[in-house]
DNA sequence: TCAATATTTCAAGAAGTATTGAAATGAAAT
DNA sequence: ATTTCATTTCAATACTTCTTGAAATATTGA
């Protein structure tokens, strides 16, 4: 036994640890709608109605586990949503499905992408 | 403002709070490998190596979000991961993306698709 | 009925995470 | 230089969740 699988669980765990809380999840999800372009910490304050040390906090969390990135402008921090990580967790969480089961592998696929078209409307 | 995304805000929370606990992590995964039939409590117990009081307390936590469902047989109880159920998650995280434009919309679409396609070979 | 098996429930201590406001940092404007 | 603005850091308290083992439940087989 001496392959690797443990980072990415561990990372994957960190991911959705960040995920799972109301107040990041819709910082979260404010960062995803608003595109690559991305949000400064000020605006996302006001947008979801946390105060700034709280969301500071939970940014730092977010970037952290890896699925949002802050860039710096002038005085404000410019944070954005990592879809490219997102889509990575996703994978992680159904590898291997199905016991190999080509037929049912493809159904899932099949929700999977179902699920991201109607979410991108 | 009278609409409610709200019940599904939480109802997201808690799948991912579920989610995001390393042998939970390693529960869910394991389901989703053996695929619709699902695992008994005490083969998935062996196969995790979490004594049966902490993995009965995790299954719960995992078929109350949702993301698992029971059936009992004989004296054994199985679990299987409800895939549809995980695929709505997904569709909540990257839901309103990209702030409308249809061009990166299709890019994580298609990402997503990727994702899980390598996830099903 | 009795014993064995599979799993869950319970209680309590241990460990981890959230929230708060005040103070610190760092960049821009005056 | 000083002030203002955006954000982060810090420390303390409050809160939730984990883990453990022992006891309870429920089902099957002798």
């Amino acid at each position: 036994m001496s392959d690797r699988p443990e980072l990415a669980e561990a990372q994957a765990c960190a991911q959705l640890s960040a995920l799972a809380h109301e107040g990041r999840l819709r910082i979260f999800r404010a960062l995803v709608s608003a595109g690559p372009k991305g949000l400064a910490a000020g605006v996302l304050a006001d947008k979801v109605e946390i105060s700034p040390s709280n969301l500071s906090a939970h940014l730092a969390v977010l970037t952290t586990a890896g699925l949002a990135q802050v860039t710096k402008a002038g005085r404000q921090r410019i944070y954005a949503a990592d879809l490219a990580a997102t889509a990575e967790l996703v994978s992680f969480l159904v590898a291997d499905c199905c016991g190999g089961d080509p037929d049912l592998c493809r159904d899932v696929t099949a929700k999977l992408a179902v699920s991201a078209l109607r979410a991108c409307n």
